[in-house]
DNA sequence: GACCAGGCACATC
DNA sequence: GATGTGCATGGT
């Protein structure tokens, strides 16, 4: 078998095994993009509770945002940690937004995608994973989201060298999947949620994990 | 109390 | 280019 059947059997093994997880979840393209950002290194439960936080005072909003000050946005989003650095960065793509694309998050998205994801690894505080999160949930194009779960899962199932680069983990799974971000969206999904329940950080052992069995043949 | 969580920037070698 | 460190809350 080759890598890409393989990449494909692992996406039809985990989603007969979960279903799909319905991501990103949120309700607008600007609370999708804040999550993106506010779940650098942070579990989910911490996040919505900023987001919360956030919607509560209906602040998720280009105009809304611009009016507060890094530190009031700060103690908003406390509950996602590094709150201090995460309210810079949104202020950072607010900014970002303002100056490129004249406040329209349609006008950032009508954009070429390679030079979006340019574009946007130039702001401070948005990585790959980030900028690839927000065109894949919040522009709902294709381009395939690596994270730490995606490393992880690949490496200690045999499928990749543990020093395998972003972007070329990245090509892998789109080389090998057909150019749908439906597809792309529910695999990251499946691949964390694999991760979480069988892949965690200190257990190597994979017991009842989806992809246990041979794992060569997956 | 240690460890981890849907990263990133920056310093140093 | 690889490796180390700060950022920080909240759950297990």
């Amino acid at each position: 078998m080759t890598i890409s059947e393989r990449i494909n059997k692992i996406y039809r093994l985990l989603y007969k095994r979960y279903g799909p997880q319905g991501w990103w979840p949120g309700d607008t393209q600007l609370e999708y993009i804040l999550g993106a950002i506010l779940t650098q290194n942070t579990s989910w439960k911490n996040v919505e509770k900023a987001i919360n936080n956030l919607k509560k005072s209906n602040l998720i909003s280009i105009d809304k945002l611009k009016l507060l000050t890094t530190d009031e946005l700060a103690q908003l989003i406390r509950s996602s940690g590094y709150y201090n650095q995460k309210a810079l960065k949104i202020k950072n793509f607010v900014t970002f937004i303002t100056e490129n694309y004249n406040d329209s998050l349609e006008n950032m998205f009508d954009e070429d995608i390679h030079v979006l994801r340019n574009n946007l690894l130039n702001i401070k505080g948005i990585g790959p994973e980030t900028a690839d999160c927000i065109i894949l949930y919040g522009g709902n194009k294709a381009i395939f989201v690596i994270d730490t779960y995606t490393y992880r899962v690949l490496s200690r199932h045999g499928l990749v060298p543990e020093q395998t680069s972003y972007n070329e983990m990245q090509e892998l799974f789109m080389d090998s999947l057909n150019d749908d971000p439906q597809i792309f969206n529910e695999y990251h999904a499946l691949l964390v949620k694999v991760g979480k329940e069988h892949c965690k950080k200190r257990s190597p052992i994979c017991a009842g994990c989806p992809l246990e069995k041979d794992p060569h043949t997956v």
